[in-house]
DNA sequence: GCAAAAGTGTTCATAATACACCCATGT
DNA sequence: ACATGGGTGTATTATGAACACTTTTGC
């Protein structure tokens, strides 16, 4: 710090906003929320609060997330801080915006109609509050940025579920249809999945094996997944 | 926001701090502050400063940039956000994290002398108060990540620069040495530098030719540039 | 002429892509 | 028996890494 005078200097709101999704008949979604009480009321937002005294930014995410959805143990990472001063018509909040990747069957669905949340597609957001879309749109870019280097799916998919499904999940995350046979193989030689003798014959006759992700400490993914630019 | 009522709301000490990256002698060096006055007088730091009312992160980085090396005009990103209640003892501080890249060479030496600064090379940082070594680290990781997709150097070195400068550089960066032909031809391919009909000769009899960046708009990476993974 | 850096070319291994083809089975 | 998704194999091309070789020029 060049001048480091605590009490002199003056402080800021900070709130977190996060961008939930989930993943539901093939389709990624997010979780906003409708307002029904003032202010703001009629609007929808992001899912955020404040951050208190005497916690970090995570917990406070943590905090809204269990609150809305029931659910703790939810991977949550920090994307980007927006800090206009004019950003939030209400006075001056900083906000820091959170990625959650959730499992929609899990989460508690009462909790979050009660708190007036609902799931919307990802790629049908309506206008939100404040720069709220520009926060969307970033989080969702930068969920596809992580899901080109870092297989995503366990936080979203079942526990057990088949590689058409997972396939079908990065579609849906990059609005893109994945070569059948080459995701496959580009996803077995990652070597993070394993195969139970179990099948799933709800979408064929012959049925597809079911696997699960093997524990994190167990994987080290070094290469790219999905070669995803801009451009595509 | 669940709840938002702005007044009621606890607000929080912000404050950014830079990791400042030069580049000079084939070496990667980082800004780093030596503090001559209380408190914490005789500590040292990574470069940083408050943020006040009415401006965001990225005004209250450049405002310390500014005030320390005399530049504006400096590519800085933000990093990540540290929030651990405890992390800074002297109260309860939210720090954004920044990297800037800058041309030691432009720089105002005696600005940053003035305010007790020094360059340290990256591969040996003293221990810095509070969490600054893990913010450092981090940035220096977050560096190698955004060169190996990013081509960098257009703020570090020099308008006109030669490939052999560059690669060395990135050896800097990665703490590795690439392969001079190889380097050659993927550099090229990326279609991002123009040859200058101008050598150098200070290095080699034969002279090497002087390159420079094209503008920002006409390059388009969207390839990999450098594989890169932590267990290199 | 030789040392030394600049720059080009060649080879081999691996990875990405397109797509043909076989498999299993419920109807 | 055939349609359908599951799963494997193959051919082609692109990319990466190692390294030999050629160029230039000051000494």
């Amino acid at each position: 710090m060049l001048n480091k005078a605590y009490n002199k200097q003056s402080k800021q709101l900070i709130s977190v906003d996060c961008s939930i999704f989930g993943y539901e008949n093939g389709i990624l979604k997010i979780l906003l929320f409708n307002r029904n009480i003032d202010p703001y009321k009629g609007n929808i937002s992001l899912v955020g609060g404040w951050v208190n005294d005497n916690e970090s930014v995570e917990n406070a995410a943590y905090r809204v997330l269990k609150k809305l959805t029931g659910l703790s143990n939810v991977e949550i990472e920090q994307v980007k801080i927006f800090s206009k001063p004019k950003r939030d018509e209400g006075g001056r909040v900083i906000t820091v915006s959170f990625n959650a990747l959730i499992k929609i069957v899990e989460h508690n669905i009462d909790l979050v109609n009660m708190h007036g949340a609902f799931w919307q597609k990802v790629d049908s957001i309506p206008n939100l509050i404040f720069d709220h879309n520009e926060i969307a749109q970033n989080s969702l870019e930068f969920l596809r940025q992580k899901a080109s280097y870092h297989l995503v799916g366990r936080d979203l998919l079942p526990q057990e579920f088949t590689i058409t499904q997972l396939r079908q999940l990065y579609n849906s995350i990059f609005q893109k249809e994945f070569d059948p046979g080459n995701f496959r193989k580009k996803i077995l030689s990652l070597n993070a999945i394993v195969r139970l003798d179990k099948k799933d014959t709800s979408e064929s006759k012959k049925g597809a094996f079911y696997y699960k992700f093997k524990n994190s400490e167990d994987i080290t993914i070094n290469e790219r997944i999905i070669k995803f630019s801009q451009n595509d």
